[in-house]
DNA sequence: AAGAAATTATACAATTCCGTTTAGATGGGC
DNA sequence: GCCCATCTAAACGGAATTGTATAATTTCTT
């Protein structure tokens, strides 16, 4: 019995192995090479007592007891690049990577400008966009400042509220000049609907809302914010965007304004901990001036 | 400027240095040499690009930089520390470290007995115990399983409410029948009290909500309960101690139990990832089940 | 005031670790 | 059915890391 802890960067080889699926992968991916990850895998065997993969000539299978270690392995490698981008922006001057993490339409739409204008102001920040519906975790690190659609729950964050996004149902002008605007909900049967593939829960909940709305027929399926506002700007027919966006572009049309009307209340939301840290700190206060100006 | 991220290894030398204060300190603590410490940190100066300690000869001190980085290298350890806990109880048997956090009082008073009867009935199954009033982060997995007396407001955290706690004024029979026992809580003046020595803020509310109690004069202060309850049971005066432990010992007295009586809630919590691991299950299954019948 | 006991810094030897190379095996593509 | 690409495993030489020993400096104690 070995009592002696493993070394830390066998955790990082361990991870890289886990993810690329080989010790060639690994090795690529880390910039060594195949014989110095399969000692290093060898030794955390040694280390916790028991098999971490089954080897094959295609590659390596994670046993359960790896997939077990794997998510501790990750929290390892998330707090590691949490310290190097706080080491990267030491000092007074807001200098060094800020992750953000944000949804796919407000990242694509709404974040650009802002961020270019940050960027101009501050030329030594360097922003990380991660652009995702999945909610990353900031007490994990995983981003440094987060657009979030619902409310924050975890403790230890710092939390702005925005104010509301307004949604609503769009077409492109062109598309209602050939077939029509509907004059109630029940005439959207009838029209090119553009929605979501897969439902999540948080659809689901929205489509229960609205009175009318639980059992229409998509035309166009997709899991993609962004595909979905493409489609409504070519004029594929009728889908749900942000008013904000949508009257940005004179030729998308609201359609039944009163009928559907959904909002999302929305925050800006930090680890406490980078309170103090310029670079984080610039960037919430610029998410929260150029939300609130674009919601309004 | 070096574009590789420094090896996993650096970090926990640079938080051995941090804790010791000298490399020489760490060299001992890591089992390494001062030499190799010395090494270490200058890699990982060299990486990060300033300095991260001034040297002198009686030890180093961190310069800010280094403290920005402490928290981040912590959670390193607390996640390596989880990790390795994990990895020692891999498979479907109740084995390995379980890191249980409990107040003072609770460990050394009550779950001894609790963690006895676990431990017979699972030879294999080892315990951590973290005797502390601060509440250990859960989601950095500080601890395993925790007993709290203030309600988990945490997400991904498995809840378990167990009940209130009963507080109550306490004397030594010994101490009552020398100095009779006071009638009001006016009346405490004239005794032998003892208390805290630093008002936390929970003590602070506490006092506040006891009418009359806002200003006694402690004649024996600690911050330690464990020591409070020691003097209540030597019979040095009147103190604060849990009505379910007082109960056990005939000659422990409950003083104005009308007029004082404080309730706690108390739950048991851990990490919602540990809820399908068996020794953590088996752990907090019995907390539960355990205190329970404390409170009872 | 002087010595003992810390500490960091430096030089050198030994060990460990890593990379290169090779062999062996498996799966996919023509 | 054969060949090529990809993978793991093993052997060996070199490089990097580590440990040992020592010097130099400061602080605390006597």
């Amino acid at each position: 019995m070995s009592s002696s802890e493993p070394a830390w960067d066998l955790y990082r080889t361990f991870l890289a192995v886990l993810e690329e699926g080989s010790l060639s992968g690994a090795a690529r991916a880390l910039a060594l090479t195949q014989p110095t990850i399969a000692r290093h895998i060898d030794a955390l065997e040694q280390a916790v007592g028991f098999a971490l993969f089954t080897r094959s000539q295609r590659g390596l299978e994670a046993t359960e007891a790896a997939l077990a270690l794997k998510p501790y392995a990750e929290a390892l490698a998330a707090t590691a690049a949490a310290l190097v981008r706080e080491a990267s922006g030491q000092g007074e001057a807001v200098r060094g990577t800020v992750r953000v993490s944000a949804s796919q339409i407000i990242g694509a739409e709404v974040l650009p400008p802002i961020l270019a204008a940050l960027r101009e102001r501050y030329p030594q920040l360097e922003i990380e966009l991660v652009l995702s519906n999945e909610i990353e975790n900031l007490l994990r690190r995983d981003a440094d400042v987060a657009v979030r659609m619902v409310q924050p729950m975890q403790e230890a964050l710092v939390v702005q509220r925005i104010g509301t996004v307004a949604l609503g149902l769009h077409a492109h002008r062109r598309y209602l000049d050939r077939h029509g605007a509907p004059q109630d909900i029940a005439a959207l049967g009838a029209h090119s609907l553009i929605g979501y593939d897969r439902e999540t829960p948080a659809i689901r909940a929205m489509r229960s809302r609205i009175p009318g709305f639980a059992d229409v027929h998509f035309a166009l399926r997709s899991d993609s914010d962004i595909a979905q506002l493409a489609a409504i700007r070519a004029g594929f027919g009728i889908g749900i965007c942000q008013v904000a966006i949508a009257k940005r572009d004179p030729d998308l049309m609201q359609v039944l304004p009163g009928a559907f009307d959904l909002k999302l209340d929305t925050w800006i939301v930090m680890h406490e901990n980078l309170r103090t840290t310029p670079r984080c700190r610039a960037v919430f206060d610029a998410l929260v001036q150029g939300l609130k100006a674009h919601v309004d």
